[in-house]
RNA sequence: GGGCGUUUAGCUCAGUUGGUAGAGCGUCUCCCUUACAAGGAGAGGGUCAUAAGUUCGAGUCUUAUAACGCCCACCA
């Protein structure tokens, strides 16, 4: 393709070049990696987005971070496999499905199990891999060939391996036990799904007569629609309000039925009455208690969040939802004069993270998975160091978090998912777990499936081909290099991984875990869909670009992993950014006529080209060593100055000047041509459209295909120019005071002005060797030297380093004025140097302060010593 | 109740071995200079939440306080 480099918009397109780039790539299969390479490997797991999910801001973050690694790990050498997948989301996608059955008046049941499955599945089918194209506009370089199903044919086989394996240790057992039940989704879910939200509500105080005697024990409650499930109340044995009614027995009001007081130490004396009502089939606390105590159960709440209709509970209430009889048992409680008191409390209140909706806590029979023996591998792993968390911090937070672990409540009451591989005899009922029926005649399988984190966790390793660990797969790319992720998902993810990883195949699934913060909208609050304030990467990356977007998530990132606040206007900063690399380049081509290669005469050098190739190499550094350390942040920060601020300002600017000399010509085409290419590359994982568009664009002699597949710029030793560095000092600062000057008077750009140097001795041959520069930059005529301070006229002027320059603009400036202006200059100098010299005469200070820093501090104050006896001199002239 | 985070320029935020504070946006001035007005040049702007301490030296380390935010626990 040939393209006039005149023809090429000044405004950047995004949007086509993205289009087009991304196509580029995947029909020549660029993304795809090769487990038989010599080349080191470098692998990552996407965190499986919910089939059901849409992109949003949150997966552009995490999405754009492990691409920039991956990216930058492919061009430095490695073997990069990003793995790209999606989740089942058990729940989640059931839900939908049961949504579009409601709008046809059906429920799953009338479909019944087997049928509801095969729609869940065709809806699958349709969406599985929207959110994955939708992640191609992020321009993720995942190996699309690789992609995985948390609910695919070789994940389900890792998952009845893993289920079967751990039970066969006696690491999953199924038992009785409170749970947290959602009436809505009618499954239990584990306790991490579980929100807790203040609420204000009441405490009821209700009088339970004693029987066959006059009196009563007066509770505290806040749940009295569980009154007919009370089977005793409890009391502290240090209690003595009440030491003399513990063994007696009372009477349950509206229901007549009698339990006894029992003392135990769960009991709170100070807590509302000092007297609780035991309820263990609907409150974990009292589950606990009840058990101690030998007291059955009563179920008077069902799975639909309704009164039972059952023994205990009176007629009236039956089936009755669980606030409406709340409501109706309080005031028969009121009219029966058993409720003495009504209180405002604020209390917890349980949520379905999924739903919102108040849990129920429910006795029921599920499947655990016994966590602390596998913890404890888990635990070892962190510290000592087999993983490492970024920002540490978060080792704190999973150490904490590990070392109380609780048992994993693993069976969900759903359709959609993993089915537990345990099958029951059907006369029997003889349990058997296998990962096939073993007698399908006879024996039939667990309705229960299992939560969706239970095969999440085994993600890193079932997607490599687990159980099977002879893939070439497995063996190339476990364990993985690094997880990239949200805090948020810690404990039901990364955690879970960690311990099935360690527990399956012996190793850690990965070394590093890069914890980033979460994306919140410009107020600082969480994004989401209710509350109207979300933003679409999509909306963005159709107004922006994807580059802009990338570039400027990438920059909000800090190394502490804070919360990134962001609005649409942010994004300004990456298009502005990408706008400004695209016509840096335009002008580059413009001006390369066909020079195709870097090899740039090292011997013809001007101080210029000397200087951005001693920072370009310093950045390359920074680069290689911030992207090392996932400080990526920095690492868009320290390339958005050195692109801006020191290629285009200044070196593109030098250049303009060179190129108009024929002995520097070539090489000065040279160095921007490399110095474009390094930068394209060094950009190339943060904005990787346009850095691969415009490194096509730019006539090439190598085999290399793509800029995605170019070697990633890294430090060179032949590239330090140290000296040259620090002479351009003198070119900034002269120019910079120079224009400072022509600011202050109003002198306007179309008048050249003269400059008389009274340069330094050592300081001379290099403004002799910068003065194009310096006439192109700052407007300036002649460039005259003297030695002599005597004659100096009555000017302008700066103090530049060592030396001074004299602008004589005797007709042009108000002598005051400039007056006024050496006097602001020379009080800032003096404030500075008498601080050093604080410093300095501090014995204490010469003691103990490094010798560097010593020496630094007096070749500053000579410096300013030196200028303020410049200046001096200046305004006395000007007087 | 326990833990964590934040507090720096008008706004949004950087600032890891302690050496006299930076960016983007916004503000003021000038400029459509042959890559770019999504641009260029110049300028202004901060007692780094407060208080004590360690140190020659503290935005950076220690302690306390305050405000805001998050996580865990879940006393009916």
């Amino acid at each position: 393709m040939t393209i006039k480099v005149e023809d090429l918009p000044t405004v950047y397109n995004a949007k086509e070049t993205e289009e087009s780039i991304y196509k580029f790539w995947e029909e020549n299969e660029m993304f795809k990696a090769d487990a038989k390479s010599q080349k080191l490997p470098y692998s990552i797991v996407i965190p499986p987005p919910n089939v059901t999910g849409v992109l949003h801001m949150g997966h552009a973050l995490d999405e754009t971070l492990q691409d920039i690694l991956i990216r930058y790990h492919r061009m430095s050498g490695y073997e990069a496999l990003w793995i790209p997948g999606t989740d089942h989301a058990g729940l989640a996608t059931q839900n939908v499905v049961e949504k579009q059955l409601a709008k046809e008046g059906l429920t799953r049941h009338d479909l019944g199990r087997e049928k509801f499955l095969e729609k869940t599945w065709e809806w699958t089918k349709e969406h599985k891999s929207t959110i994955l194209d939708q992640m191609k506009r992020l321009g993720a370089s995942f190996d699309r060939s690789r992609e995985r199903f948390t609910f695919d044919e070789g994940c389900s086989e890792a998952v009845k391996e893993v289920f079967c394996t751990l039970y066969n240790k006696g690491l999953i057992y199924k038992g009785a036990y409170i749970v947290n039940w959602c009436p809505r989704c009618q499954s239990a879910i584990s306790d991490i799904e579980t929100e807790y939200e203040t609420e204000q509500g009441h405490l009821w105080e209700i009088s339970y007569p004693l029987k066959n005697e006059s009196g009563a024990i007066i509770v505290a409650t806040t749940r009295p629609e569980t009154i007919f499930g009370d089977v005793a109340i409890a009391v502290h044995p240090d209690d003595h309000k009440y030491s003399e009614l513990v063994g007696k027995t009372v009477v349950v009001p509206l229901s007549g039925r009698e339990i006894p007081i029992i003392a135990d130490e769960y009991v709170d004396k100070e807590f509302g009455t000092g007297a609780v009502k035991i309820t263990p089939a609907h409150d974990p606390n009292d589950y606990e208690v009840g058990k101690r105590h030998g007291l059955n159960p009563i179920w008077v709440i069902d799975e639909e969040g309704k009164m039972k209709p059952c023994g205990e509970v009176p007629q009236k209430y039956h089936g009755m939802d669980r606030y409406e009889a709340r409501k109706a048992i309080i005031g028969d409680l009121q009219y029966q004069n058993f409720l003495l008191r009504t209180r405002d409390h604020e209390h917890n209140v349980g949520k379905c993270q999924r739903c919102n909706t108040t849990i129920e806590p429910l006795l029921s029979e599920q499947w655990f998975v016994k966590m602390e023996p596998l913890a404890k591998e888990a635990i070892a792993a962190v510290k000592d160091g087999r993983i490492k968390f970024i920002p540490e911090r978060w080792e704190k937070n999973y150490l904490g978090w590990m070392e109380n672990i609780r048992d994993w409540c693993i069976s969900r009451q759903i359709w959609w998912g993993h089915q537990i591989p345990a099958y029951y005899h059907k006369t029997t009922g003889e349990m058997v777990v296998a990962k096939e029926n073993p007698d399908p005649q006879n024996y039939i399988q667990e309705s229960d499936c299992l939560d969706t984190w239970f095969s999440s966790g085994l993600w890193p390793f079932s997607t490599m081909g687990f159980p099977n660990s002879e893939t070439d797969d497995f063996k190339k790319f476990y364990p993985t290099s690094v997880l990239v992720t949200g805090f948020d998902i810690i404990f039901f993810w990364v955690a879970r991984m960690i311990t099935m990883g360690l527990e399956f195949t012996g190793k850690a699934p990965f070394s590093t875990v890069y914890i980033h913060g979460l994306i919140r909208d410009e107020k600082g609050q969480k994004m989401s869909k209710s509350k109207g304030n979300t933003i679409d990467p999509v909306v963005i990356i159709d107004k922006y670009g994807c580059d802009a977007l990338r570039f400027t998530m990438t920059s909000l990132c800090t190394y502490g992993g804070q919360d990134i606040k962001i609005s649409d206007e942010r994004f300004e900063y990456g298009r502005n950014f990408a706008n400004k690399i695209w016509n840096a380049s335009r002008f580059v081509l413009m001006n390369l006529d066909g020079v195709d290669d870097n090899e740039i005469d090292f011997s013809s050098l001007t101080i210029a080209d000397k200087w951005i190739l001693d920072k370009l190499n310093s950045v390359a550094k920074e680069v290689n060593d911030d992207i090392k350390s996932y400080r990526i942040g920095e690492t868009a920060h320290v390339l958005y100055d050195f692109f801006w601020n020191s290629y285009c300002d200044w070196y593109v600017e030098i250049a303009k000047i060179q190129l108009q000399d024929n002995t520097l010509k070539l090489n000065t085409q040279r160095v921007l041509r490399y110095v474009l290419d390094m930068s394209l590359r060094l950009l190339h994982p943060i904005m990787p459209h346009i850095t691969e568009k415009v490194w096509q664009l730019i006539p090439q002699k190598t085999d290399t295909k793509a800029i995605m597949l170019a070697k990633f710029p890294i430090f060179s030793e032949n590239l330090v120019f140290s000296k040259e560095s620090k002479e351009m000092e003198l070119v900034f600062e002269t120019i910079s005071s120079l224009r400072n000057v022509r600011q202050s008077f109003n002198i306007p750009l179309s008048l050249n002005f003269d400059v008389e140097i009274h340069a330094s001795k050592e300081e001379e041959p290099i403004f002799k060797e910068i003065e194009s520069y310096i006439k192109r930059m700052a407007k300036v005529g002649n460039i005259t030297y003297s030695n002599s301070d005597t004659q100096i006229k009555k000017s302008a002027s700066a103090v530049v380093s060592a030396s001074k320059i004299i602008i004589p603009l005797e007709n042009l400036i108000d002598f005051n004025q400039e007056i006024a202006r050496q006097n602001k200059k020379l009080e800032k100098l003096s404030g500075e140097r008498k601080s050093l010299e604080g410093r300095i005469n501090n014995p204490k200070f010469v003691a103990n302060a490094p010798a560097d820093l010593i020496k630094q501090t007096k070749e500053r104050i000579n410096e300013i010593l030196l200028q303020e006896e410049s200046i001096k001199g200046l305004i006395k002239s000007l007087s």
